[in-house]
DNA sequence: CTGGGGAGGGGGCCC
DNA sequence: CGGGCCCCCTCCCCA
């Protein structure tokens, strides 16, 4: 279950990060029918099991490049730049790295030989300069500075897909649904009632409500700790891990988090990294 | 300074 | 197509 998170190892503190102030201005409308603070109709426990002797060898997300030294191929930004990608609207920040970029649309084919040359929009791979640069043509044209909720035809060959543009952002979308979600993050449509915090997903604001019930449905077995949080009790689970998730590549020194081992290594444990 | 908890955000997948 | 959920990530704050 190639779980696509692991293309972002941007590690810039670039967020939206909707503060209150923000809040303020947003239109949201709260829903007359609204989850309140409904406990989690799943398991809390069940679903999540600690691993006392389970180290590093976390199947999937096993350290997802907290050091950059996984990154496949450096090549020379002449190579990677055939064309002028600065007219791109989002790339110029490059903070987001064009998150919906090619991410799962283009599945490594087996037949491909060495993949060398990756696109800094999407991070597609192809064996050759003339291959990416003709893929390049396509975020060229994909990227119209049409800041609205519109799609934009593009040429077949290219790419048969139509991207979909945020309206209130530069982002753009292979999908319908995929701008909706995100259009979510715009218009924060789901209001808390306690303190009229708004969050674009409804979950999210399940989770916020239990900041205010105090509930906390997911519970460690080793400590009898609980959380309100998911993630939370997953981080938590390192704590009790000998050797954590987030390895130094100098000392081999493990950290249940990845910001802790950004830390660390900001400490001056790998200099030359 | 380090480690950890709390809270929140995003995209993708499944139903 | 939309909701729910998953996983990952990040920031903030505190001990």
């Amino acid at each position: 279950m190639p779980r696509s998170f692991l293309v972002k190892k941007y590690f810039s503190s670039k967020k939206p990060h909707y503060r209150e102030s923000q809040l303020d201005s947003q239109t949201a409308v709260v829903p007359e029918s609204f989850p309140r603070a409904e406990l989690p109709t799943r398991d809390n426990s069940s679903a999540l099991t600690c691993h006392p002797g389970s180290p590093i060898s976390t199947p999937m997300d096993a350290l997802p490049a907290p050091l950059s030294p996984i990154t496949p191929v450096s090549l020379p930004p002449s190579l990677l730049h055939p064309l002028d990608l600065s007219s791109s609207p989002s790339s110029s920040s490059s903070s987001e790295e064009e998150e919906d970029g090619g991410r799962t649309s283009d599945p490594p084919s087996p037949d491909a030989v060495q993949h060398i040359y990756y696109c800094l929009h999407c991070s597609k791979s192809y064996g050759s300069l003339s291959a990416l640069s003709h893929h390049q043509v396509t975020h060229h044209q994909l990227s119209p500075p049409v800041p609205t909720l519109q799609t934009t035809s593009v040429t077949p060959e290219v790419s048969a897909r139509p991207a979909f543009h945020c309206k209130h952002c530069p982002k753009e979308y292979t999908s319908l649904g995929a701008l909706k979600m995100h259009i979510r993050s715009h218009t924060l449509p789901c209001v808390c009632p306690t303190c009229g915090k708004a969050f674009s997903r409804p979950w999210l604001l399940r989770g916020h409500i239990r900041t205010h019930t105090g509930e906390r449905p997911f519970a460690c077995q080793h400590c009898n700790r609980a959380f309100a949080d998911r993630s939370n009790l997953r981080a938590h689970l390192q704590t009790h891990s000998e050797v954590k998730k987030y390895q130094c590549g100098s000392c081999s020194r493990t950290f249940s988090r990845m910001s802790l081992l950004h830390k660390h290594n900001a400490s001056g444990c790998c200099p030359g990294s």
